[in-house]
DNA sequence: TAGCATCCTGAACATGCGTTCAATCTCGAC
DNA sequence: GTCGAGATTGAACGCATGTTCAGGATGCTA
């Protein structure tokens, strides 16, 4: 029975201990960054300290737990991103989440924090945004590229990667009530000159492009753009 | 006396105790992270914990100091960045600071913190990618944008933010022997697909980016930011 | 040589942390 | 009602950290 959708109906006393420490634990974390400390996250839940570690073993323990917990949330709205397109709208689609606020900065935090957690997550968007580009590519939206893969890779990181570097001045402290706004007002300063980009390009001549192109090891790109003159 | 543009005369008992223990606090802060203990930095330099207080006051003293000395090498740097071109080369900037590993990896700790002085830094680079490009605009080779501005950042953060998330798995420790060839292949394998949309862009229609465009507030490009109603 | 400012040491202190543990509470089973 | 297992407490422990401090070493000046 673990029905979070809602999200509504948590009165804080329907909750067991355990996932009152679990939700107060990623809400800390995302808003005092992933150093917080045990006694604060136990205050926070209304439990003492001893609590924590009795359910979760150890500080490691509850960080595994919310670290499965809040990317299972986030693979859940991945299908969602998958309808959208990957692209520049990754940001747009962590501002949908308003409602999961504490679980968007704990994925912010995560973001920053790196980790085999996040590599696993990064590899699973990088997968989703190929599957969704080489449908483009089939129905003749997207550009056919010369490495698929390499490109998918490429986008997702420099979106999560810019995002990221949006929130400097959020590393003390992050305001989740704010977070939705800050994250809307990014997608929006951003959606014109990355779509500029993703329409139009910055370079006007293909001859860099080329010279690199050419130092490709011949392998065929993904399923069969056979591409030829 | 503070020329260390060569690098290479620093025999660990020219250098004052000072000086010491500021490469070994640059160097053990890049490789062990930013909050790296006093008396691991102390043993590296040679000398005992409280000498680092008596000469910067706290560990903040040193941080700054750090900040500082790391901020004017990449400052000075920066120049050769400006004639490169500020896009996509931006890892290749720091690949080519091999021998200043340290400072580089420095940077990128720097980077995943935040803080003010991080902002700093990525407004300048903004800045002088924005000229970078204008120039270019103005010679035929770069093509026109509706938000220069803008376009500058997205570039900066994204080349940025892309490199950082690079590097999950060395966040616990960060090998600068292996620093300079994990850059050089990161910008080996960004190459194609960051020209590749730089050059012919991702998206074939253009009716997305014209909804958006449409919804920019009538502000002339550049020179003359003068908007009114 | 004497004096003195500066460099430098290393032990000690205060603090905050994760964790342990013995004791207490809660509550359903019998 | 009794019992017992799990939930829960809060004090205490051990450890690592930043910082302080009293004193020793060093080297320059007179």
């Amino acid at each position: 029975m673990r029905s979070i959708s809602t999200g509504s109906d948590r009165s804080a006393d329907d909750l067991t201990a355990r996932a009152r420490i679990r939700d107060a634990a990623v809400r800390r974390f995302a808003t005092d960054g992933l150093a917080a400390p045990l006694r604060t996250i136990a205050a926070d839940a209304g439990v003492s300290p001893g609590l924590i570690l009795h359910h979760f073993g150890s500080r490691d323990g509850l960080r595994e737990e919310c670290d499965q917990y809040v990317l299972d949330e986030m693979f859940r709205a991945d299908d969602e991103l998958l309808r959208d397109g990957g692209a520049s709208t990754a940001a747009a689609w962590l501002s949908g989440l308003g409602q999961h606020s504490a679980m968007v900065g704990y994925m912010l935090r995560l973001l920053q924090h790196g980790g085999p957690v996040l590599t696993a997550f990064v590899d699973r968007m990088v997968a989703a945004t190929e599957d969704y580009l080489e449908a483009g590519v089939a129905d003749g939206s997207i550009r056919p590229s010369l490495a698929p893969k390499a490109r998918a890779r490429y986008i997702v990181e420099s979106s999560l990667g810019a995002l990221l570097l949006r929130m400097p001045a959020a590393r003390d402290r992050l305001d989740l009530d704010a977070l939705a706004g800050l994250l809307q007002a990014y997608t929006e300063e951003v959606a014109v000159p990355s779509l500029e980009l993703y329409t139009e390009g910055l370079l006007v001549d293909r001859s860099l492009l080329e010279a690199f192109a050419a130092n490709l090891p011949g392998e065929p790109p993904a399923t069969e753009p056979k591409e030829e003159g």
